[in-house]
DNA sequence: TCATTTTCTGTAAACACTTACACTATGGCG
DNA sequence: CGCCATAGTGTAAGTGTTTACAGAAAATGA
């Protein structure tokens, strides 16, 4: 069943069905109410192959992230799913763990299906040797590109992100507001969107200021940064005798592991010890007290990211980065 | 730049440059040598939407979901996108919301794509009025289906899920063994799945001779089960004396909400109260105690649902329904 | 050496659409 | 009534692949 079909049963030419299909005003209503009858009843659908050689384009758009299980990509592909579908354009999915090397094929394989635009998620991967950037540079050439939570200055890429560094600092600033003296630092990502978020720590103390005790700063690897990961690395850190009053991460899972540490010694969230964690995952409610986290505007992000790919698609001059001031969420992780 | 181009800068005809494309064995190796150099420095990518047109393929699957944002859906979704990539296929991304309505928008915009093959989650969604799973027939018709969680007999359509019905049962069992007298049922779907859970909560009863209390069956609306609402509802049956020593519930978070219930009235779990939940989420580390939770095997039906299609898509006999059995990880928020 | 098979390569016809261009009515207007 | 603009429709040429078929060249065997 194809055009061919639909045209002899309708008594036209498949040019005709053809502008019936892609909602031309080159045709009668007459015309365009009897093709549509045939096309009704015979179920045909047309050819999206066909139709994206002649068009160039099948209106797909990749998204790439590392791991698409982790709550805060999950989140994001699904806000930019809704969204990109809303405007008629499908997501193909390209799930391609941390290393440099899959992300590459990652992106090659999105080119190759001719997607019209990709949005990278998992900007911390995106390290500040350039040579490591050269895939995006290289992949902008054919496409549009859109980095989630990622900086980076090049033709046809653009940055749709939060300020990192300014959340971070207010929530360290929440928390020497309220009586903290020692913040412990957890991080996890030392690339841009973490090294920002550092910068914001180090800001706030400067601001107070503060001196920076190194010993404070805990980064985790990637494969090594569970709840329990966590929680004894903090029991090891009280055996070697650093204190400290308040725990600041760069992710919500890390503060959950603070949160371990605490129960495992029996002191108390906030009176004795502050938490606050980043993303403002729906996991923030879950735990015992509430734990106090960053909210980075994903939603915000995501919307402007689909608003930000129309606008290119048509041709539009677009701005090159935007972006979203970050909150800090009060919950009963943290004192009044 | 296209396969003509190619083929002249190669000095072959363009069969010759598709072949090397294709891997064909019947090209002479210097040819191949020749034209792959060609092919290298040029940069040149084929044409997908031509290749779909010729091999009316483009080894795409739809993977249709309710939600990516839900942890236990994306954490599918994740296993489902990497197991089809290793295997060369693209996933393309349909998350439609609950509503049967999207659902069938969402089945005939990845049919107009002309996916090979769909995977349907979020079977919970499954009514069993007949007529409402007449989408599912009629897109069987065109392209083989698999159901994740979901049963199904229909000309390819095939099933792959876990044995909800056992694995609940096991469950209350367990509650049941290790002294609990009045087990609280929380749930939050009345199809498939939804009522295999409940079928097995009745049976584990059954099995001890002991008579169902309907007044402990508590029903949750899609969108009023949120840690919160649980919490409320299970205050209000404290007000209005409905005891319990246990609950079970058909979902992780629903469970995390009786546990907040048990915070705020000074319940201690598991002495006081046991809990269990369904999925083991990663977020059952995360709670104090940790959650005991029904392990539903995703990453084994996931890598099944893989399996299958690729013998589908193979023209291989393969099985309507594959039940793998569920298993109740042991955690802090049970007696022993 | 010649017939026969095998290996390699090219020609051209699909594949199912879109769209520029040409053509035919049709109606308005002088 | 002829002229022209316009609306509606059809013809045919792309779009970039794959692949059946044919043909040429090389290898094999008698």
């Amino acid at each position: 069943m194809n055009i061919y079909d639909i045209s002899k049963r309708a008594g036209v030419s498949i040019a005709t069905v053809s502008r019936v299909l892609n909602d031309s005003p080159h045709v009668s209503p007459a015309t365009r109410q009897r093709v549509m009858a045939v096309i009704n009843d015979s179920g045909y659908v047309p050819n999206a192959f066909a139709r994206g050689l002649g068009l160039n384009t099948m209106k797909t758009i990749g998204l790439l992230c590392p791991d698409a299980s982790d709550p805060y990509q999950a989140q994001a592909l699904a806000y930019l799913e809704n969204a990109f579908r809303s405007r008629n354009y499908d997501c193909v999915l390209s799930c391609t763990g941390k290393t440099l090397e899959a992300r590459i094929t990652g992106v090659e394989l999105l080119k190759s299906r001719h997607v019209d635009g990709m949005v990278l998620m998992g900007s911390s991967f995106i390290e500040n040797n350039d040579k490591d950037n050269d895939y995006i540079r290289q992949a902008a050439k054919s496409v549009p590109l859109i980095l989630l939570n990622g900086s980076f200055a090049c033709e046809r890429v653009y940055c749709v992100l939060c300020d990192d560094q300014r959340a971070t600092m207010e929530a360290a600033q929440h928390l020497l507001d309220t009586g903290c003296k020692r913040i412990l630092y957890l991080y996890h990502s030392k690339n841009y969107s973490g090294r920002k978020k550092l910068a914001g720590y180090r800001a706030a103390l400067k601001n107070k200021g503060m001196a920076l005790d190194e010993s404070l700063l805990c980064y985790f690897d990637q494969d090594k940064m569970s709840v329990q990961d966590v929680r004894d690395h903090l029991l090891e850190l009280d055996k070697k005798g650093v204190a400290f009053d308040a725990v600041l991460a760069s992710e919500d899972s890390l503060a959950i592991g603070a949160m371990k540490y605490a129960r495992a010694t029996g002191k108390r969230i906030p009176e004795e010890m502050s938490v606050v964690g980043y993303n403002n995952s729906n996991f923030c409610l879950f735990t015992e007290p509430e734990l106090t986290s960053v909210d980075n505007k994903l939603k915000a992000i995501c919307d402007h990211i689909v608003e930000t790919m129309m606008g290119v698609l048509d041709g539009k001059e677009m701005p090159q980065k935007t972006v979203f001031t970050g909150e800090v969420v009060l919950r009963q992780s943290t004192r009044k």
